[in-house]
DNA sequence: GATCATAGTCGTCTGCCTGACGATAAACAC
DNA sequence: GTGTTTATCGTCAGGCAGACGACTATGATC
């Protein structure tokens, strides 16, 4: 196979982002509206070119940044600010995925907390969080009864493969905390567990496995009653990463 | 943020290959050694340039193919004939990380049994399985105390990448049969994950965790001597991918 | 052919973890 | 105060894994 630098085909090379919260319950994604052609007026997952000079992880930051104003963590860090964790999750670079070019999209993943609103280069109506459930349903309609288009492009598969990604992820990492604020009870972390599973955790046994893996949680010594019922111990993220043994999400 | 089609900077989108076996109860990657600058002489994986009409997968394949002679497994599909499983495994893209030009590498991932031979492109001299340890140690010497440069561009953080990911693979799924030839027994699958892991494992747990988990062997009716002592089944993988609880890595 | 080394297979026991669920505690709404 | 909500602590039984004993069936060696 003789190599030939200057004869490899031309490549577009995109990064696009699955960004998701959890919003009233629910786990969202936040989707922009495509303003040409093709997909025009579809929703789709936010993403652009990667720059000449730029890597792949500042691309997909810049994009994160460009699109929420987040600010994205470092990889390996523990979740702390108001920042998203940002991970590469897969690429994807079928020949006919895009029809003017071949453009392959090196997908990201961005787990955030809860956010006042979206913004999409400032224009909030062309942007959105959407629940997840909805914009995987091929076509169909929303709760409101607004019929729904299927994401433009490839973006139904990359936002499936982002949403398995994030449920698996937090079955053995910390990574539910990156859902939510810098300082959080147990009931809401459940609560993220519950909307990104979309499952009923039992309550004791939950409280029992969080506050019982060591590095996982770090009480900060406050209280609230923001949702509530009975006062709930505050907690920050631990520095542990990994949680062995993992929590399993429950059967079915 | 103005969309311009034609204003997006051109990059080579290559594919390079972490492909494993088990050989001689160790982990082992292939290596090629490279014939032109830059990092000539060096080693490096295998890979090459995805081909304008080519999906990526493909193009992992086709260059599977071509390094080894091993066809490739359908993602989902269970692990039967000789061919390898083949998975994407992440992409590389920081500017600096090829002299000459943009190269975004989407790097996959193969695990295959045992080979008769290497080939690169018939040329055996400039290919060999090269047990991972020695490929990521930086400089150093090999066993026979020949001296070992680093790996080529940015491939020992790639090899690093699939051998993790391997590692931490076999613990809940069934992929370690994929370094297994068809037929194969409990102690051949053990001595595997021993080298995967780099661990000893107890015989008599190890046997009673994969016989007792549903649909992940199953027995052909034959038995072998051929690692000597007390003849044991011969299995093969059942449809099983999913190892439900998952085998743990001894933690040490 | 007896003995030994090797590898495979079946059991037992103990401790940890989880799921199911009872009970109590501390806030707020009326 | 009563009821409602949420948080938190406990109890108990079953499942599973680690540690390890015992037995089996080959080939190798004397």
């Amino acid at each position: 196979m003789p190599y030939d630098p200057s004869a490899f085909p031309p490549f577009a090379v995109t990064v696009d982002l699955v960004v998701l919260t959890v919003r009233r319950h629910a786990l969202c994604a936040l989707a922009v509206r495509r303003g040409e052609a093709p997909f025009q007026g579809r929703w789709a997952l936010p993403g652009g070119f990667v720059r000449a000079d730029e890597d792949l992880a500042q691309a997909a930051a810049r994009e994160l940044a460009e699109e929420t104003g987040l600010r994205a963590h470092e990889p390996a860090a523990p979740v702390q600010d108001n920042g998203a964790h940002l991970e590469q999750l897969a690429t994807y670079g079928d020949p006919e995925r895009d029809p003017r070019m071949r453009v392959v999209s090196v997908a990201h993943l961005a787990l955030a907390p809860d956010l006042p609103a979206p913004r999409a280069g400032g224009d909030a109506s062309n942007a959105r969080w959407a629940p997840v459930e909805e914009l995987l349903q091929r076509g169909g309609h929303a709760r409101d009864g607004e019929p729904v288009a299927p994401l433009a492009f490839d973006h139904a598969q990359i936002l499936a493969d982002g949403v398995e990604r994030a449920r698996s992820k937090i079955e053995y990492s910390s990574l539910a905390t990156a859902f939510c604020p810098s300082e959080f009870t147990v009931g809401e972390l459940r609560r993220v567990y519950e909307a990104v599973w979309g499952v009923a955790l039992d309550p004791r046994n939950f409280h029992r496995k969080v506050t019982g893996t060591p590095g996982f949680l770090v009480p900060t010594g406050g209280t609230t009653t923001r949702q509530g019922g009975r006062p709930a111990q505050l907690f920050r993220a631990g520095g542990a990463t990994l949680l062995n043994p993992p929590m399993l999400r429950p059967e079915v």
